[in-house]
DNA sequence: TTTTAATATATAAATATTTATATATAATTT
DNA sequence: AAATTATATATAAATATTTATATATTAAAA
């Protein structure tokens, strides 16, 4: 799947690896992250499947950089992919609830120092999502109005991001209070 | 992970790997899963390791099952695991999301479909946890006092998926409002 | 009563992902 | 001026995960 993230971004603007890294960092990082790695693996498998191509860029001061631009079956591909619906629910993986799953025998203020460990973690997170808040459309929409419909998909998931640690905060709440009840 | 998990299963009493499959599926599936395939080699790997030891046990219909025990270095190595706190937020893959962001020049219509037919799993993934619900607490706390508390916690990983579908929901509704306005 | 589906058991091959390592320059700190 | 950290570029090896396939029995449906 990292593939067809690679193309989307592709499809906006011609990128390195690094490039890519450092836009799915800031972008799609908090639903869809890649290690650095991983991209430039599957560059080089897209670019195997012609999906798109790539040539190096000779810098005076860096190492050479390798520049990826979408091919006409890239965007195919794209296309396809996008057409084609999400049927399933995702099955994430959440270490703290396998953790806590089986904790059952450990020391009650062993959980609940894990517990609001965890709590300032996503509460730092929530506040960055509030911060990279959504004033970003109307800045998008002054320069680039071709973009608003993708500024308003952005914006939507960095509101997932927000609900979903305000969600996840009032939980570690609830099960810290449970903790402290009945352990 | 699944590693820890399967000695997390098997500390509580030894099982086959088909067994283990049933039992993942049926309480931490929504945020831990695995497949059979991978349940199966994990064992080996396991048992290399020296953490839990198999024997073949005949049956008269069925071929022989492989049942697995956890070892006393299996049981050391689980407490090593559950004390080390998780201290870096999960980085879960949605694939929805992923295909959001990118969405930005497809029909209004075709966006909105993928929005209702997500929207129509999550309700009835919702009312799974629901129905599921927690009544079960009291029946463990009747017959198996000892677990009292895997029991909480048990229900705590469950309310976790609860508040998560609701606010998957919110948000679900959140965005097809967004799209049937903006788009 | 033959076929199909479900149960029970697993392995092999392919793909995806992470961890560790490597190289070279620029900027910053000691 | 030397050492450290950050930037920019990637590859190799290890691990984890998924998809496809295999086998044998029982129960259910046609």
């Amino acid at each position: 799947m990292l593939k067809c993230a690679l193309l989307g971004f592709l499809k906006y603007e011609s990128k390195t690896g690094y490039e890519l890294k450092q836009t799915i960092d800031k972008s799609t990082g908090h639903f869809w992250h890649a290690k650095q790695s991983q991209i430039y693996t599957t560059l080089k498998k897209l670019e195997e499947d012609g999906l798109v191509i790539s040539h190096p860029e000779p810098q005076e001061s860096r190492p050479d950089r390798r520049v990826y631009t979408i091919t006409e079956s890239g965007e195919k591909a794209l296309q396809e992919w996008l057409l084609q619906p999400v049927t399933k629910l995702d099955t994430t993986k959440h270490l703290l609830l396998l953790k806590l799953f089986f904790s059952g025998k450990l020391e009650k203020e062993t959980i609940l120092t894990q517990l609001r460990l965890l709590r300032n973690l996503h509460e730092r997170q929530a506040e960055l999502y509030k911060t990279e808040s959504s004033g970003f459309i109307d800045e998008i929409m002054a320069s680039q109005p071709e973009l608003k419909q993708d500024a308003y998909l952005w914006e939507a998931t960095r509101r997932f991001g927000e609900l979903y640690e305000k969600m996840y905060i009032r939980w570690l709440y609830e099960t810290i209070t449970m903790v402290e009840k009945e352990f």
